[in-house]
RNA sequence: GUGAGCGUAGCUCAACUGGUCAGAGCAUCGGACUGUGGAUCCGAAGGUUGGGGGUUCGAGACCCCUCGCUCACCCCA
């Protein structure tokens, strides 16, 4: 290795992010006020492997899908298994919850989690290749209530952390028994148009077809136009659950519309879709995405119980959510010399012992050097500790906003930090 | 995968049409002030101008390739 390759350095990854000190009390603030909200609802936090077996997130996620299809990390191990870091949660905890057989538990089993998430994607804003996502399900629950439950927790979860400038969409995407008939009827119209589609549409007919409703481009947002919707296509049950669940949003007071085009790009949503989006976002807008999966479990070979929940990109709601850092309190001890120096470690492992937080120096540095550098830390006081504190064991604690200083026994200081937090 | 814009110190940016152009401010560290912070002044450190090739007497600037960043498309959280 020659010397210039030695030097270079090796990058993050492409798509990755470091989460920094400086950003890391948004990220665990935001995290808390979330596991909290859910756990109000009754959801308790489950943990699956960061990787499955690629065979699951094809099946789940859907052969059709554009994450399956070309944004999958699969790699294979030294057994020859093919992997995959999961892309999405749905399907690892589908897998999970038949496999260790928590279905059977009182239903509905609600459930949440948060983590990373891996998309070869072209990263852009809101996009990323590792990104993070909080992610809530609920299994063996019919009632449409739960379908506005979990919209009306997003909410409230928005709500507490002041996010503003967001709308609520919502569809149904109907069921194995009513989609057939339409998308047969989509299909037909979508042959009709021919040469007006582009050619990713013309693709769209027979894989997806309900896809083709979000294609930007223009002339297919015209041919699309006079195509049916789903909405008007509904069996009795689906068109029953969709009715029910708009009017248990109305109940709740949740500001939304109806958008009939508004399609999930996953194979597996059944009946109820729905996003919240943010105006304060770019072109990836969606901060919030979900819906119904009443067949998945049944499809990967566990019981007929139905399923919903949600994913929320991390990344996108942090980036809306308006935050000032509070600034924890701490005192710097200043040691001149070598035996205030031991003074002051010990006095550290005193101060620590009981909670408070303590930074000291142990570089040899002028006084004046130390109580610039404490106060570009950002320390609430400065301890000075040199040969005369030592032998007395009264030190000079001085409160950094206020300049003022006073000479304390070890007991004193400690009174004195623990009163003012 | 496609397209556009951009890559000069940790950060924000200079360097006319290729000719002392490798600089400034902020930040960092030190000193003036060797037991007292925030101001000021002085100083130090920090860059093979993302990388590689080419054109030229001469390239940070021009050309090609490559990598990366940003944004948009596609798609999604």
């Amino acid at each position: 290795m020659s010397e210039k390759q030695k030097k270079r350095l090796i990058p993050a990854i492409k798509g990755t992010k470091d989460i920094l000190p400086q950003d890391i009390r948004k990220w665990q603030k935001v995290e808390a006020v979330t596991k909290k909200t859910f756990e109000l609802y009754g959801y308790r936090e489950i943990r699956t492997p960061i990787f499955e077996a690629t065979e699951l997130f094809e099946k789940g996620t859907g052969q059709t899908t554009d994450i399956v299809i070309k944004e999958m990390y699969t790699f294979t191990d030294k057994g020859g298994r093919s992997l995959t870091l999961r892309p999405e949660y749905t399907p690892s905890v589908v897998r999970s919850i038949i496999e260790k057989r928590l279905y059977l538990q009182p239903q509905p089993l609600r459930v949440y989690f948060m983590g990373p998430m891996f998309r070869y994607d072209k990263p852009q804003k809101g996009r990323y290749r590792q990104f993070h996502q909080v992610d809530i399900e609920v299994f063996g629950e019919k009632d449409p209530a739960i379908d506005a439950e979990i919209v009306e927790m997003a909410d409230a979860l928005f709500k507490k952390l002041k996010v503003t400038d967001t709308e609520v969409l919502v569809n149904s995407v109907g069921c194995r028994r009513c989609r057939p008939a339409y998308h047969k009827e989509l299909r037909r119209k979508a042959e009709q148009a021919g040469e007006r589609l582009c050619a990713d549409c013309q693709k769209k007919i027979m894989t997806n077809p309900l896809r083709i409703f979000d294609c930007k481009v223009k002339t297919c947002r015209e041919a699309s136009k006079g195509f049916p919707e789903i909405t008007d296509y509904l069996c009795p049950e689906c068109e029953e659950h969709f009715s029910k669940f708009c009017s248990y949003l109305d109940l709740y007071g949740i500001d939304y519309r109806r958008e009939p085009r508004l399609v999930r790009g996953l194979d597996y949503y059944t009946k109820t879709t729905f996003e919240i989006v943010s105006s304060r976002l770019g072109a990836q807008d969606a901060i919030l995405g979900g819906g119904r999966y009443d067949d998945m479990m049944k499809d990967f070979g566990g019981p007929d119980i139905c399923g919903i929940g949600f994913a929320m990109g991390l990344e996108r709601f942090i980036s809306v959510v308006p935050f000032t850092e509070k600034k924890e309190k701490f005192i710097y001890l200043a040691c001149l010399g070598d035996r205030a120096k031991r003074a002051g470690m010990e006095l550290a492992r005193y101060l620590r012992r009981d909670g408070v937080e303590c930074l000291i120096e142990y570089k040899e540095r002028s006084l004046k050097s130390q109580m610039s550098r404490a106060d570009k830390l950002g320390a609430a006081w400065v301890l000075i500790i040199g040969e005369d504190e030592v032998k007395k064991g009264l030190y000079q604690l001085k409160e950094m906003a206020t300049g003022m200083q006073r000479e304390c026994s070890r007991e004193e200081i400690m009174k004195i930090i623990q009163e003012s937090s």
